[in-house]
DNA sequence: ATAATGATACTGTCCGACAAATTATTATGG
DNA sequence: CCATAATAATTTGTCGGACAGTATCATTAT
């Protein structure tokens, strides 16, 4: 059993190349690209690899194609290259720290948000689900409710783009199973602070579901959090 | 000049045929889908559109083709769809308000850890953006060195997760021209504004920067931020 | 000057073929 | 009967060519 031999996949190869021809400015955003024909020859490949590769990096929002006129860099290419630097950024365990601090940064003020915004029925059902996390007798079943809480809580805050942030972070957290060497105990104990949280966001407390969230995350997440303060 | 015909391309058809059958999980995660020779007889297609598909979803991370062997969905498509749809979100005017909630409730956490972080050589270079900020006699020259300095700003937070969503909501509000419509003396008084915070990130005041940063925006910002007190 | 016309260039789609990689099946030897 | 090797079948990767449909631009006509 030998290493697997990495085989690039030469559509892979192009787009990577088309790439850093925009990364680098070689090719500028709104520019037109060069026709399918002729990027088949200065790469040496058919015309059919040449189209896979510009597919690719269509669906990214980095390349428009128009039928007659020809492929065009997106006037936004800058971001979308930004973007994507970030997903990877994230999936970097070297940041672990930076994402938890995120996490502390945005979920204290979507608490706060939640209590202000939020209505009676989301009140209602926040409050359900920490019933709900009550009632697991098994840990990781805890956890997961757990996770269904604060994901709810993020809802709440009724900012579509506060919650796309949060989620980014807070499943890139779960994946990387952070939390995942805490003890049981320490899931049970959590089950009260969730309640409070609850109810300050049911009774329209923003300041106390804000500060009830932080010393919640600072208990949980303590050992990333050193050099923050506030 | 009538309508512009919106002639659906094959592929892209296709692509999101495809998409949504993973999306109702018709097709699960880990799942291989049907050759490309099956897929191509349903979708009464060639074969090759159903790659140029493929390929577009093979690079956000949706699908993933093993030579002789097939095509998977990704293990994690559920997240994949997610942060697609939050950048569908992020470029929709309608959620203008809560992109700039967002940067309202980033920034001036940003400011603080800058000041808290920050080096004193990263120190005199904000403050040079500022003394830059001064120089400029245009006002859409002024308006990009305001922007320079907002950016160099987060940076100085050292949190590349919180930098990169900072980044993502500065640049989409930037290219929806929200800002456009101050006029030029509003931007001037600004500039004292970017100073005073300057001075207090370089003083290491942390809560100084953050209400210097809260002020600053809800001078600029307040029409979309009536709501939100705190 | 403006509008219609046509030439040209380019992308969209299809087909067929073969190579390369993987997986499934069969054959072989113990 | 089992483990292993050889073989076949399946599937993606790449190529080349062909033609249609659309946009762009220069030319011509009004």
């Amino acid at each position: 059993m030998s290493e697997p031999i990495f085989r690039v996949k030469l559509y892979e190869d192009v787009a990577d190349r088309i790439t850093a021809r925009i990364r680098t400015a070689q090719w500028r955003a709104g520019e037109r690209l060069p026709p399918e024909a002729e990027l088949a020859k200065e790469f040496d490949v058919s015309r059919s690899t040449v189209r896979e590769a510009i597919r690719s990096l269509q669906r990214t929002g980095l390349i428009r194609s128009k039928a007659g006129s020809g492929s065009y860099v997106a006037p936004n290419a800058p971001v979308i290259l930004q973007t994507r630097e970030l997903a990877a950024i994230m999936g970097d365990r070297e940041h672990l720290h930076d994402l938890v601090q995120t996490r502390y940064i945005l979920e204290p003020q979507m608490a706060a948000l939640a209590a202000a915004q939020a209505t009676d029925e989301e009140k209602r059902h926040l409050c359900y689900l920490v019933d709900r996390m009550a009632e697991q007798t098994e840990r990781f079943e805890l956890m997961a409710a757990g996770h269904a809480f604060h994901m709810e809580l993020a809802r709440l805050s009724h900012n579509v783009v506060l919650d796309g942030f949060y989620r980014s972070a807070a499943d890139q957290l779960r994946s990387m199973r952070v939390l995942d060497s805490l003890t049981e105990a320490v899931y049970r104990d959590g089950i009260e602070e969730h309640r409070q949280i609850a109810q300050a966001v049911a009774a329209g407390d923003a300041a106390g579901a804000k500060q009830l969230m932080k010393a919640h995350l600072k208990k949980d997440y303590g050992a990333y959090l050193q050099d923050t303060e506030e």
